[in-house]
DNA sequence: CCAGACGTTGTT
DNA sequence: GTCTGG
DNA sequence: CCAGACGTTGTT
DNA sequence: GTCTGG
């Protein structure tokens, strides 16, 4: 499952890169290494606003969420969406069909399991092979508070079978995020392409995965 | 029927 | 809101 | 990972 | 003690 990953990048080239401009000015230069489960607002460019970067939640809370309660435990719940099933899920169907989204990123994280039990991991981030900044397929939601009538707008965020690389190294459930480049990003955003083309596309993608020093804890 | 889930995968 | 397991 | 279950049947 | 759901 894909629960941490890294954006580092300077904020005009992330701009550039994606054809959209902050909605809040940021730091000059960015360096984020998100835990999933700290739902830490990330940039995102959603399918509305397609000119705009946002910061959202990442962890999807559905609309229909009734209190903060369920809302904590949907947003850790939802941190992936299977590409395969998110037009069936209760979760992610609303927004498979009207709430897409594209996730900034540099590298993601995974672990490769060593034995069955998984004593023995080995870390590795993955990048681009030209190790470019490129985006994950997303979706997002947003939820209002009925008590407080506080809207909280979040993501989560596509995944596919494994190509070759990748269940190498996710070797227990061969997954992987759906991969885009800047040029790709407005296929999914604009709703045009068959979903089974992603996986196709994920595919294809050129990664390379660097195996971190086991002392490396990356503040995790 | 109706309370309880609603998700991915092994918290990388 | 809608599905589903018990 | 680690708290919590560890069972079967299928509501009356 | 060991499995497993979250």
């Amino acid at each position: 499952m894909c629960s941490h990953y890294n954006l580092k990048a300077k904020t005009k080239d992330i701009e550039n890169k994606f054809n959209a401009r902050y909605e809040t000015p940021e730091d000059d230069e960015l360096e984020i290494i998100a835990n999933g489960y700290t739902h830490l607002r990330m940039p995102v460019i959603c399918n509305d606003t397609p000119h705009q970067i946002k910061r959202y939640h990442w962890g999807l809370i559905p609309t229909w969420t009734k209190d903060t309660t369920q809302a904590r435990e949907l947003a850790n719940m939802c941190l992936n969406a299977k590409i395969e099933t998110i037009e069936e899920k209760p979760s992610f169907r609303e927004s498979a069909q009207h709430k897409r989204c594209i996730i900034p990123a540099t590298s993601f994280y995974e672990w490769k399991w060593l034995d069955s039990k998984g004593k023995n991991k080995e870390k590795y981030e993955i990048k681009l092979q030209n190790n470019q900044i490129f985006a994950f397929a997303g979706l997002w939601s947003n939820w209002t508070n009925k008590n407080t009538g506080d809207t909280i707008y979040t993501f989560t965020i596509v995944t596919t079978q494994a190509n070759e690389l990748m269940a190498e190294i996710h070797n227990t459930k061969k997954r992987m995020p759906v991969i885009l480049t800047s040029e790709e990003t407005s296929l999914w955003l604009n709703h045009t392409t068959e979903f089974e083309h992603f996986t196709e596309i994920a595919q294809k993608k050129e990664l390379t995965a660097i195996s971190l020093e086991p002392q490396n804890n990356l503040l995790f």
